[in-house]
DNA sequence: CAAGTGTACATTGTTGACAATCTGCAATTT
DNA sequence: AAATTGCAGATTGTCAACAATGTACACTTG
């Protein structure tokens, strides 16, 4: 549903479901994951896994400890959080400012379609969907400033913020807020834009 | 003469040369690296060179394309550059108010060190030894703060940084900096630390 | 009984062999 | 001559066996 799988490689297959695992909470900070627990699972050697390790460590999803494995990394600390959501925010509205007058019907014709994803999620009070969509959404804008040092740069602070995805009491809220984002780019409103992204991230 | 061999694992150590490489530019960006040359050099298999890789690959900089290998990182745009600095700002400034009460007279020990480390360096005129020491200043300074998760967030900021150390003309100026910001906590001027810290990064 | 020690067991680290993929160039086709 | 195909070599991807390290618990020792 939530696409093909696209992957090209084995390993990002891995990561892909990791990934997800560790963004629904089905894995919990602190969890270990074993290698060969996970090349029984996934049907493969423990080669692809630690490749898979490594992408996800890179994401800031694991951490590796030599010799001790890999384990679910931690929720950054109630002091380091509001710094994470300022860096965020400096990289996302760098890219919406600098592409916004370079925005396509494309790239447009894209965002939209995961607005109506956001709302399918919010509307069946899905948390994992909006996570996963939500994700989609803001790495699509990164993605449009097509420099792949920024998208590095940003995907780690992203996946620290997704961590734990429980800032809304009204779950429709998020909708509400990605679709005033859209809407102020429809018009070709850029302050007003980058106050609405400002606002999404917090 | 930089520190003794302290890295446990043989990763780290290989990461540690290969590093060293790549901010000396004896590596230059786009330099594809060959896994059976390095086992070769290292006297390894190809298992703790691609473990190297991701570390390296983690702190940005080597770029990893599947089935084509590793090279190293372009530098940042001149675009984004002017971002990065920002988000480094960020990081460090942050956590030099958050411990700057807490600074104990070992930790000034240690930075104190690493000054006259930098002071060597640059009577000496040797950049590579400069980027090193720059490095272990603020790593120290970061890793103060002790929080793992925020030092991974910075380290790929601080690396893409010192892919081209090329701002000054003057390199003794380079210690002044340095010395500035040690000058301020020497003597408990917080606010002067922050300046001489933005100052020093950019 | 508390603290330290030793020993299986579980897990990661390393290796070399083999498979799959990519690259460059030559031969073929249009 | 330009474009395509086919092949050989180089390189990364995957695997399974073995080595090194860490962990837990029973055992000794004071």
């Amino acid at each position: 549903m939530t696409a093909f799988e696209i992957y090209r490689t084995l390993p990002e297959q891995i990561a892909a479901r990791l990934q997800r695992e560790v963004l629904s909470s089905k894995l919990k900070p602190g969890d270990p994951l074993r290698e060969m627990d996970l090349s029984e699972r996934f049907g493969v050697s423990r080669g692809p896994i630690r490749e898979a390790f490594r992408q996800l460590t890179q994401q800031g999803l694991l951490v590796l400890e030599p010799n001790k494995g890999v384990r679910v990394a931690q929720n950054p600390s109630v002091e380091v959080r509001p710094l994470v959501v300022q860096l965020r925010r400096k990289i996302e509205t760098f890219v919406l400012d600098s592409i916004f007058d370079r925005i396509t019907a494309d790239d447009l014709a894209v965002w939209d379609n995961i607005l109506a994803d956001i709302k399918s999620a919010c509307e069946s009070n899905d948390v994992d969907a909006l996570t996963e969509h939500d994700l989609r959404f803001h790495r699509a804008i990164v993605q449009s400033y097509d420099d792949k040092d920024l998208f590095a740069l940003w995907q780690p602070i992203m996946m620290r913020m997704l961590m734990h995805y429980n800032r809304l009491d009204d779950i429709m809220e998020s909708y509400r807020e990605h679709k005033r984002i859209l809407d102020a780019i429809h018009s070709g409103q850029k302050e007003e834009a980058i106050r609405a992204l400002e606002a999404n991230i917090q």
